[in-house]
DNA sequence: ATTCTTGCAAACAATTTGCAAAGAC
DNA sequence: GTCTTTGCAAATTGTTTGCAAGAAT
């Protein structure tokens, strides 16, 4: 994914290339699992400020673009991350908090099965398994 | 799960069986994947009312004996149900945000990997699957 | 009588929205 | 110059907390 494939994507869409809009995606790059509001305070240590409202309205576009997914590891606020660097299936423990990444490759024969099964095409990258890790169970 | 058994459980860890309680649990047990706002509006329906504070820290006491058990199906809040009842997957399009219920077989290859391969227990029962059903994709 | 539980209102966290000013094209 | 985007503040939604009054044991 190129700089200059999504800046024009965004402008034949009849959208615009902004510096908010630059750094968010960098933000959300550079961070790896960033709630909004850790995306917000990573873009605000540069010199530009971000208003909160504008990272969610940035997310929901990137989103909507296809550049970021997020996912909900827990209680409180999603974490986003690329979609190019999302190919693994988080688990959480309970126990400890947490968060692994393992590969999609264990959910094959349960994508699978819901497909044949049932006809569903199940979205792995979205994908989030609680329990207890080998120190906490 | 008798009455009795729960109520003598409360008494015998100190705490109190109310009449708030029993009905929060009986709205659980009739709801089924309802939200604390949606359990507070059907204890409504009978004379007496709840407060919304009181149906939380109700869920989680439940939660805590193991009478109830909670999965996030979407943005908002997450919905209630009793264990008992549990023994499913859910699966959820994102298309036209049906709600699906499977059987957790479909998900016990993926469980026996994270044990075998990451020595992590899986809980399926809060698992929750993202996609596109039949219809939808 | 003691101690737990409830209701209420206020605090809190996460997110969304309306609208005028600023910016991209 | 036109039309999108931003910032700001206010509104919304979901949840938690402090505390005095009320209820269970």
């Amino acid at each position: 994914m190129s700089q200059t494939s999504w800046h024009e994507e965004l402008r034949a869409k009849g959208y615009r290339v902004t510096p908010q809009r630059q750094l968010v995606l960098e933000a959300v790059k550079a961070l790896e699992h960033a709630t909004p509001e850790e995306i917000c305070a990573k873009v605000r240590e540069t010199a530009r400020g971000v208003n909160i409202s504008t990272v969610y309205r940035t997310l929901e576009l990137l989103e909507d673009l296809g550049l970021v997914t997020h996912t909900h590891l827990g209680h409180g606020a999603p974490t986003y991350h690329l979609t190019e660097d999302a190919d693994h299936v988080h688990v959480v423990c309970r126990g400890c908090e947490a968060v692994f990444e393992v590969s999609p490759d264990l959910a094959a024969d349960l994508v699978k099965r819901l497909d044949v099964e049932h006809g569903f095409v199940a979205d792995v990258h979205h994908l989030t398994v609680f329990g207890l890790c080998r120190g906490c169970r």
